[in-house]
DNA sequence: GCGATAATTTTTGCATACAAAATTCGTCTG
DNA sequence: CAGACGAATTTTGTATGCAAAAATTATCGC
């Protein structure tokens, strides 16, 4: 099946080498464990995960056409460095198929699915009255993955799961304000609420703007990390 | 920037074989040079292409992750076969992109843009008028391109045109019958109109209607053309 | 003659080898 | 001492070689 071309989860048994490796190295970028900006080395890494060089080029070829790393020509590849643009750009085309699934979703889902999703909501809750966040995240993924698998489009779910991906790496360590913390999760309410009135229009809509508003965050976060590193960087400097 | 890393215009000067290697192959499956379902032997293509293995595999494996081939584990690769399933999902996606893509053009298209899209729609008009169809591809594509570089939103575009060319294949030698053209002719008409008014909403809506006629007439055709296979098919049966 | 099985050939997957480009380091000059 | 030039090293890009898996052909039994 088209949509399943590109796996994202792990290769069971043991497939061929390269996809292994593709989806190591997809892990060691979604999870920073490679820094956006950072050369991928091909010695070191074959060092690293035991491949030969043929299919750990083969493996970055292939994060190159998913977006994960860039190619540079005689220059190999490094980890995506996306600019501001590159996120506000990214999160603009999510909120498009976010909204689109959860449109889908309203007329799709079945009540299996919405009790599934209901239980991870509460679970959800759980995890914000503990201030969990990494429960909270993991959790709150779910969600949209499942209002995603309930649009039953896989192309739509490949292509948000791509995209999506390029943004993992910078919403990995990223901590939520109070404020804007409640306000998603009142959103999340909503959402539920739109997906058991099957009213897909709403459930569209509450998703643009869920989507927005994480969008913000994370661009507001990332200006700020900015201004940390830029006044540590000019300590540093003043100290030498 | 992230959007550039699919190159879909040809490499210039002499840039690295792996990447020409690409450009040539998806050229040859865009335009059904390569039969879908047909089998990419290695050796074979060496030849046409007058390369080795290395840098040919590298490509196979950004089409692979840009959904064009599927990989066979030990089996190597295949032109992809879209099933029904498969043009009615990617369609889906493509028209929640396109009319994204139509409502922020909508807000952020310039004059010039606008003047050189009416200008392609005149001559498409007088292509139609011809029933010169070829030209009437080729213009219908490059206005439905230039809305999408009118939402400057890269990221969308990239997204957009590798749907597009999974389904490129399948519409390549597509004839429309005259009333689907007529009423394609007077949809493009509306959209003008929406584009001029600067009507994101309803240029989105427009082109969502689009592109779910679009996919009927290429799913009907598909299932005349399936027919016609099999009618052909059964009378060379009946003769041997 | 037909089907199943075994030998042969082909093809894929991976590792290695070699050439060209880029990076690094040292040296030299002003 | 700064900066530029150039040799040495590293690193990438491509070609080739080898082993395992698949496809093909031939052979055997019925």
């Amino acid at each position: 099946m088209t949509a399943d071309i590109i796996s994202l989860t792990p290769p069971k048994g043991h497939a061929t080498l390269h996809d292994q490796v593709a989806h190591q190295l997809r892990q060691m970028l979604v999870e920073n464990r490679i820094a956006p900006g950072a050369k991928l080395n091909e010695r070191e890494l074959c060092g690293v995960l035991n491949v030969s060089r043929t299919p750990l080029r083969e493996a970055i070829k292939m994060l190159a056409a998913e977006g994960l790393v860039d190619l540079l020509p005689n220059r190999g590849a490094i980890a995506v460095m996306l600019t501001e643009a590159d996120i506000f750009n990214t999160f603009e085309v999510m909120a498009g198929l976010e909204s689109q699934s959860g449109t889908l979703a309203a007329q799709r889902i079945t009540e299996a699915e919405l009790s599934e999703i209901k239980a991870k909501h509460f679970e959800m809750l759980a995890a914000y009255t503990r201030r969990d966040l990494p429960a909270y995240y993991r959790l709150n993924a779910q969600i949209h993955l499942a209002i995603n698998a309930a649009a039953k489009n896989p192309v739509l779910t490949t292509t948000y799961s791509q995209l999506n991906a390029r943004l993992q790496a910078l919403r990995f360590r990223s901590n939520q304000n109070e404020e804007k913390w409640q306000a998603a999760v009142q959103e999340h309410e909503q959402m539920l609420s739109a997906l058991s009135r099957r009213d897909g229009p709403a459930l569209g809509a509450i998703l643009l703007a869920h989507l927005v508003h994480k969008r913000d965050t994370v661009l507001a976060q990332r200006r700020d990390a900015a201004l940390a590193q830029n006044s540590s960087l000019a300590s540093e400097a003043s100290q030498a």
